[in-house]
RNA sequence: GGCGAGUUGGCGGAGUGGUUACGCAGCGGAUUGCAAAUCCGUGUACACCGGUUCGAUUCCGGUACUCGCCUCCA
């Protein structure tokens, strides 16, 4: 079996990944809090876990690896949104959910084995947090529930950083419940117009981190192989779900290897409303930009490095898309190349994958490509429309052309086939003229319409 | 201030203890009625300073710079 590599944060490096059931590898990633649509930035831990996921299906077998995104739709982001537009909360959660799955399906996406909406846990997060406070890890206070960070000495490992250095670097004003100003909410009251549930803490709604805690358990198990998400997670989101998770479960492992993405640039900029540099993914596909574009210029930039998204990149991406797509057209698929594997198996190393493809693109190994194209989620069987252009019969324009030329190259005067070519590469064909005849074909520009308007 | 990531030729980027990455752009050439496409050729880069070594871009230490997190932003 193919060995592969993964960096634990953890840890703070590359391991060699040994799942705890080769026959169920358990993944589970933090999803978005579904309020707007998703910007680019959150295009990124989708495209990389989605990479992680289709790895593991090769390796392990499609059936033998289990994949967890949440939606996390109770959340003051969503209540605000509600607010402001009037609108119900589950309409807009139910909105926002169909748009980020077809804008990520856009982007080649598998979808997730489990996608679980935070509101269908609730049972298991007030269940969650009873048995924090029976261990003493957790204390009610005016309405509120608090995970105590004193009681776990592990709490600060993961980020690598201690209680007393984040109450130094801490901007956010204590409330006057908290025993540690580091504690952090795991259930907090709700006013009558705000989302919220009986418990045994009165009416409310669950902190952010103890959702992730309690779907992880429910659908993966106490401890399971991979928990993934965006290095901006670290801390405190992920740093507190070990905390809940570890507290409830002592004798359980919780997730073994923490795989986190580096940010996302636009032209070099952190992407910001006040910028002007921000859009999202759906911004692009309207656009005109495919999204095996966009998934391209993700892979060609390592996952731990921070990724910067320029116009020219896309439109290099596309250069390169079009090739390959050309050349794999029809071709069977093969196995798997191994000089493919060999860098995605090292830690994700999808700009190494590229560059093997650009090997296998120059050497004419169509079959092989298409496999590389298609494990990394590039392609399916088919190769995308976009990239084969519209299916239009020019055999018509052909034969007209080709005549023209041959009286022109009888006349020496080639005044009408300029005339004819120029009419043509303005309708947005593409004009090839060799010895043997006339060959058009589809630009990306192409326009039916200009080219009907000359039959 | 604390924690972390990064720094490769014009741009993007792979990789390696000693030999050409590669792609795009550029330049030269072939081909072409012109052009496009294609093909051929062409680029001794690895932030800085030390150390280890016969030899370091590659290992170790430090410096600088960039970026992120420390605020329920992925």
């Amino acid at each position: 079996m193919r060995e592969i590599t993964l960096h634990n944060t953890k840890t703070r490096r590359k391991e060699r990944f040994e799942p705890l059931d080769p026959d169920n590898v358990r993944m589970y990633v933090c999803g978005p809090t579904v309020y707007d649509r998703a910007h680019l930035g959150n295009a990124r831990p989708v495209v990389v876990f989605d990479v992680l996921y289709r790895l593991l299906r090769h390796v392990y077998g499609a059936d033998h690896v289990t994949y967890v995104r949440n939606f996390t739709d109770v959340d003051d982001k969503i209540n605000k949104r509600a607010a402001d537009t009037g609108r119900d909360i589950r309409e807009i959660t139910d909105e926002t959910i169909g748009w980020f799955l077809s804008d990520m399906g856009a982007l080649g996406a598998l979808e997730p084995n489990h996608a679980p909406r935070a509101t269908e846990y609730i049972p298991q997060m007030i269940a969650m947090i009873e048995t924090l406070i029976e261990k003493g890890n957790a204390y009610a206070a005016e309405g509120h529930v608090l995970f105590a960070v004193d009681s776990y000495s592990d709490y600060g490992r993961l980020s690598g950083r201690s209680v007393e250095d984040m109450i130094a670097g801490s901007r956010v004003e204590v409330a006057p419940y908290k025993r540690n100003p580091m504690d952090f909410v795991l259930w907090k009251p709700s006013s009558g117009i705000e989302p919220g549930w009986d418990s045994p803490w009165g009416f409310g709604r669950p902190g952010w981190h103890i959702e992730c805690s309690a779907m992880a358990d429910k659908l993966l198990g106490r401890s399971f192989d991979i928990h993934g998400g965006g290095n901006d997670l670290t801390f405190p989101h992920h740093e507190n779900e070990i905390a809940q998770s570890c507290c409830a479960n002592p004798d359980a492992e919780f997730a073994r290897v923490w795989i986190h993405n580096e940010m996302l640039q636009v032209e070099g900029k952190k992407m910001s409303k006040s910028l002007g540099n921000f859009f999202t993914v759906r911004d692009l596909l309207d656009q005109g930009i495919p999204g095996e574009v966009i998934r391209f210029v993700f892979l060609s930039t390592h996952y731990r490095k921070p990724m910067d998204w320029t116009a020219r990149k896309a439109e290099e991406a596309e250069a390169v898309l079009r090739k390959w797509y050309g050349q794999v057209g029809s071709a069977m698929a093969s196995d798997l190349p191994i000089e493919v594997l060999t860098p995605l198996s090292d830690d994700l190393n999808t700009a190494g994958v590229i560059a093997e493809c650009h090997r296998l693109s120059a050497s004419g190994e169509a079959a092989k490509l298409k496999t590389a194209l298609q494990v990394v989620g590039l392609m399916d069987d088919v190769v995308p429309e976009w990239a084969t252009g519209p299916d239009v019969d020019l055999s018509s324009f052909e034969t007209l052309l080709t005549s023209a030329r041959e009286r022109a190259m009888a006349e020496k005067d080639f005044t009408e086939v300029d005339r004819l070519k120029a009419l043509l590469t303005d309708a947005g064909l593409e004009v090839r003229m060799s010895k043997t005849g006339v060959e058009l074909s589809p630009k990306p520009g192409f326009d039916p319409a200009k080219l009907e308007a000359l039959r």
